[in-house]
DNA sequence: TCGCCTATCGGGTAAATGCTCACATCAGGC
DNA sequence: GCCTGATGTGAGCATTTACCCGATAGGCGA
């Protein structure tokens, strides 16, 4: 029936191949007889159809045990909002876990008609959400980043979350255009009395929701092992309480920003404790608990994506 | 099915292991596992999961060849709005193809701030639909039954698609509290006459959005399977050139309702040729051709949810 | 033009999956 | 008390899938 078309593109063929596989129930074999194909070919395609996110599986059941731990987070750290994804066993992966329920979320925020400013971190688990969200119009929508985007190295791969969610939903973005952490408070200083770096500063600032990831400060925190701070200051951050980070900025156990090393020098703009707005953390992981008790404790963030141990853990904590 | 007897546990049991297996890409044994059972029980599990509805799979890209053939569609037949979701092979079911497809499209008009009224009739394809949405809460809107919910012999099965889909988004529905088709034009008249009925078909004759089956009328037609027409009555409206159904109310090829048969006595409301508000069909398989293209020539319905295969025969048509 | 390098292909195979069947359990009726 | 049908369970087995590996073809620089 596809034999007509003069030359389907190998995203089409993997979606077919991905179509008739999930949806239609069709063995591989079958698949490589509609399509044309060898066996072989038809087994890359489907496998190729998942590993590019072609094919989207969600779960439509809340689990009784996952409910009760949302309503429990909600309760004890007053919550406007918790969600919690069925843990994945032990091998599993956190961010796997809760990347269809962050971006769940996030399409929540999207669907609604009137404009919103979205203010965005960055982060594995932002970068699972975007993968995992559907395209949606919502140009009314302004997605702006927390965090600036220039890296040390210059990569910028890790910090393109905006953009790819302004991708997919065809809304106006705005990056930060300053570096992550600069050398100098000066130069850091310099960047944000520019003109267009204090407009998105405003905007961000003003972000009627926020969505970030909790990083941790241990000694293998994300931000050492991505070279934005080095050991002696992680050294520095950890003497004084340092337990994680939320866009960067650096706080303690009990969610107050540190005034010292990296913070001193952290572009973009820092997310206000208390926030009326939801402000909401992504992060899974049982490395992860302190930190995301911490700026739930300080109500750095007043929501949680998050997944079944991690709920478990941050409540045994309380 | 399993509506009138809920097993909490089985069912979460059931989540459970079918998001280890299509979210985690755990192995049934590891599942086993991790859930403390034999490995034929997580086999169960998760084809229950997937049975029930448990897990939705969507394609989040657009085939280029389905693409071409909405355009032509919406150009051919001037319709508002095509989707045309890809085939699923020579044993395919149409309706399992663009079960997906429609209740994304039922979903876009649920998530619409404004209050809708929603006009819905029934049918596989409309079953398929249900089956294949997510629940949103849209207590905004108000879902209107076309077609009677009083059956021949009693059985009100087929007609709970409004019920069922009432209950996903928690809004407001109306069944059309006569018979599908009385005995006589008389008692469709005595029926049609008591107040309750006329609010009723008031409300569906505003609807805001239509969405409907299109039904066929050779000799295996739904409604002569269903017992709504007999056998000689199908005959006659065949001689007078009928094709086709939409919510119970039979056409010709050209899409104009006739005025005789099961037509005389018909409950509800027909939709109108040519109206400008959204009037979907949700429909597809080969034998539905004559009847959809019909459908589509008066404009009953001014936009179209099919499949690849029926969308090209409507095209060769043409 | 040659030769290397990389991506893809198809065959083969071990592992994973699903299906059927025989049996256990249990509630309800005679 | 015993039958009986419905439902669920585990074992065995055929089918299907995932992955490894050598072969091959096409791209690209020398």
């Amino acid at each position: 029936m596809s034999r007509l078309d003069p030359e389907p593109s190998l995203h089409d063929e993997a979606a077919r191949a991905g179509w008739l596989y999930y949806v239609g129930g069709l063995t591989q074999d079958q698949i490589a007889t509609e399509l044309g194909v060898s066996r072989q070919r038809a087994q890359r395609l489907v496998s190729r159809a998942m590993a590019e996110g072609l094919i989207h599986v969600r779960l439509n059941h809340r689990i009784g045990a996952c409910l009760d731990l949302e309503a429990e987070l909600c309760r004890r750290f007053g919550l406007g909002r918790a969600r919690v994804s069925p843990g994945l066993g032990p091998g599993g992966d956190g961010v796997r876990a809760i990347a269809p329920a962050a971006a769940a979320e996030l399409e929540r925020f999207l669907r609604m008609p009137q404009p919103l400013v979205i203010g965005l971190g960055t982060g594995r688990a932002m970068r699972g959400m975007v993968d995992a969200m559907v395209e949606i119009d919502a140009p009314q929508h302004r997605l702006v980043s927390l965090i600036g985007n220039i890296a040390p190295d210059g990569s910028a791969s890790f910090f393109d979350v905006v953009m790819r969610i302004a991708d997919k939903v065809r809304a106006p973005h705005y990056p930060m255009p300053v570096p992550v952490i600069s050398p100098t408070p000066e130069e850091n200083a310099a960047f944000h009395a520019l003109g267009p770096v204090q407009k998105v500063v405003a905007l961000a600032e003003a972000a009627d929701v926020i969505l970030v990831g909790v990083g941790q400060m241990s000694n293998d925190a994300p931000l050492l092992a991505d070279g934005f701070v080095s050991r002696a200051e992680l050294d520095e951050m950890q003497a004084a309480g340092a337990v994680g980070e939320v866009a960067g900025w650096v706080f303690d156990s009990e969610g107050r920003y540190l005034d010292l090393g990296t913070n001193m020098r952290t572009g973009g703009v820092r997310v206000a404790p208390g926030l009326d707005r939801p402000s909401i953390g992504i992060a899974a992981g049982a490395s992860k608990v302190p930190a995301i008790h911490a700026a739930l404790k300080s109500r750095i963030i007043n929501g949680l994506v998050t997944d079944e141990p991690t709920a478990r853990a941050l409540l045994d904590r309380a």
